[in-house]
DNA sequence: GCAAGTTACGACAACGTTGTCTTAAAATGA
DNA sequence: TCATTTTAAGACAACGTTGTCGTAACTTGC
């Protein structure tokens, strides 16, 4: 069934002698290009079917100049469900277009000869296009390698230069403005933030939007209020240990990511506090360790897997206009509130 | 640098022309074949480094009938960090053997057609190898049409039918037996267990370790101290409850894995129990979970990357002599005890 | 000094597609 | 009815490598 006579795999070849057709009818059907009746289309249809008969992506690729392969380019720190998010996302478009989903990592800025590294996959890989994730999408070596190969890249929540290519985002900063405000509205009037690092763009907005909502209800944010963390549990912990310390204890803590935010609960605990009674804690992006926490975490969903499939799609339908030609498109998903125990009134 | 005279990447035929040899020649050079004199494979070799040749994988692999990608094949079920250990192994190994990373991911096995589409799959990404990941590697349809399509695969962790493939693996079984003689040696007589699913191997050999070392210290482990779980952080918590609620409470308890040993603490804290002065926690796998978790979780280090690296190892060396051709080939890598803070002697 | 290897290379045909150009047949318009 | 356009299809040459085989030019052995 997905063998010819001679034991190897179905080619166009065998297609087009067994309906008697050329092979670039064939090809065409394949392609779906016009030019091609409909009787004779349909038998073809029906052969290619019947032997599983699957082009051959080497001579594909070597022909078309096209390597139906898209890339996936980031840095391990870590970040494990948000990488195995953004694979699975984008694995799901791929698959839906006929590509295939190639992962490359990018070492660590410091790491020497890591960016020629990196340049050297990008030409031999030949990828027809590669989706970069933070904090990679914001690294200017990336950047000028993937463009100096003349790539189509589409960026996930970047940090700055919108302009400088198509990207997916959420709307961070408004989502950090509501969860502030909710805490707002159960009654805290002393919230803490725990921040990510500058070099990721969706931390700076989510503090922005933290700050903007203490003003919008005349508070200003006082400095103290704002401990800088590294969107790693560990940072989150300490964090909080500094903010528990402080003379006047905040009652709700506000962590730029769920990692974080679990480090607070633990920090809690160690202080004897009971969350929600004594403290309010929030996080931010759903993942599983939000759903595992105990209490588990009142936070804010971010479809992370719908915006690396969003930006597969964006990149195979540039294909078709001149591969992106100047043109930025962008694309905003929508993020949602999470409600679960970790949140109360404060203490009266 | 990395262009020809006409703008277009530099290919075989412009570093032949330019050494005055046949494009035969270079293409001996570039594969370390031997038939080429020392001066010509110098100057060869020079040219291609200095204009930047790298070979074009499509031709390559449409006449080599070598694809030159390896697959990683694994069911997403929330292990993102063992998934993202396995790729970032992999592709370590992939990058050294000039070969790049595919990740596959296979429905669970409910899924309606997920094996007749995953079969697709491998018939048109034509990889060299794939890498299998529990449980997937115990999938009988999956090896089934692994097996079909005659491709060469390497099984990390598997369940069973050991001899039907090479496969990497480390001895849980002797490692669980450490960490319960562990407690034992601290003082602890009632020790729990929280199991895995049994559709992973190890989890199942956890177990063995586990009864094995009580026996050995004369001990009779209860059925009710054997709790079920999904390795899963919420079956963690589901089985503590259950063990905590228990007449005679443990004082230690064992989880086959770190997320479920993270639900244990949980519920530890949910009961008021100080860990580890109450009750003695300890995990298993050494996942950034255990180091963030409070307080910091005793367990096992599991070489996931090594393993991984290990698997492509075996893989590309294989395609040597033909294709391993029924020969089975074990790679075992050890574990390493860690001790943290979670784990104490029981309270007297 | 000559037959019998051995070494170092090259010519040429794959590999399985797609792109470009050509052409016979069918449809259209006057 | 005949010139003109459109449609459906095929011929043939890429694409950039590797595999197979052939063959001069050297070695080697006696």
């Amino acid at each position: 069934m997905q063998q010819n006579e001679r034991g190897e795999p179905v080619t166009i070849v065998d297609i087009a002698r067994q309906a008697g057709v050329s092979i670039k009818t064939v090809s065409r059907v394949i392609n779906r290009e016009e030019g091609v009746g409909a009787q004779t289309r349909a038998r073809v249809q029906e052969l290619v079917e019947q032997l599983g008969y699957r082009p051959n992506v080497s001579a594909r690729s070597l022909s078309s100049r096209r390597s139906y392969l898209i890339g996936v380019i980031f840095m391990q720190v870590g970040a494990y469900h948000y990488v195995g998010e953004v694979q699975v996302g984008a694995m799901r478009a791929c698959r839906r277009a006929g590509y295939h989903l190639v992962i490359e990592q990018v070492k660590p800025p410091e790491t020497v000869g890591g960016v020629q590294a990196f340049a050297d996959v990008l030409r031999d890989a030949r990828f027809d296009g590669v989706v970069l994730t933070p904090p990679t999408c914001d690294d200017p070596e990336v950047l000028i390698a993937i463009e100096a190969a003349g790539l189509p890249y589409v960026r996930m929540a970047p940090h700055k230069e919108f302009e400088r290519s198509p990207y997916v985002f959420t709307d961070d900063r408004r989502a950090a403005w509501e969860q502030t405000l909710r805490l707002w509205d159960m009654g805290h009037r002393r919230i803490a933030f725990i921040d990510g690092p500058d070099t990721h763009g969706s931390a700076i907005r989510r503090r922005e939007g933290y700050i903007s909502a203490l003003r919008e209800r005349g508070i200003e944010p006082r400095p103290e209020w704002i401990a800088k963390g590294e969107f790693l549990s560990l940072s989150g912990f300490d964090a909080a240990e500094a903010l528990l310390r402080l003379p006047e204890r905040p009652t709700a803590i506000f962590a730029a990511n769920d990692e974080m935010a679990v480090g607070v609960l633990a920090a809690a605990a160690k202080h004897g506090l009971s969350v929600p009674r004594d403290l309010s804690v929030v996080g931010f992006d759903d993942t599983p360790a939000a759903e595992s926490a105990w209490p588990r975490l009142t936070t804010i969903h971010q479809p992370t897997a719908e915006m690396a499939e969003a930006a597969v799609e964006m990149l195979i339908e540039g294909f078709g206009d001149e591969r992106f030609r100047g043109r930025v498109v962008v694309r905003q998903l929508d993020y949602r509130l999470v409600s679960r125990d970790s949140a109360a009134p404060p203490p009266v």
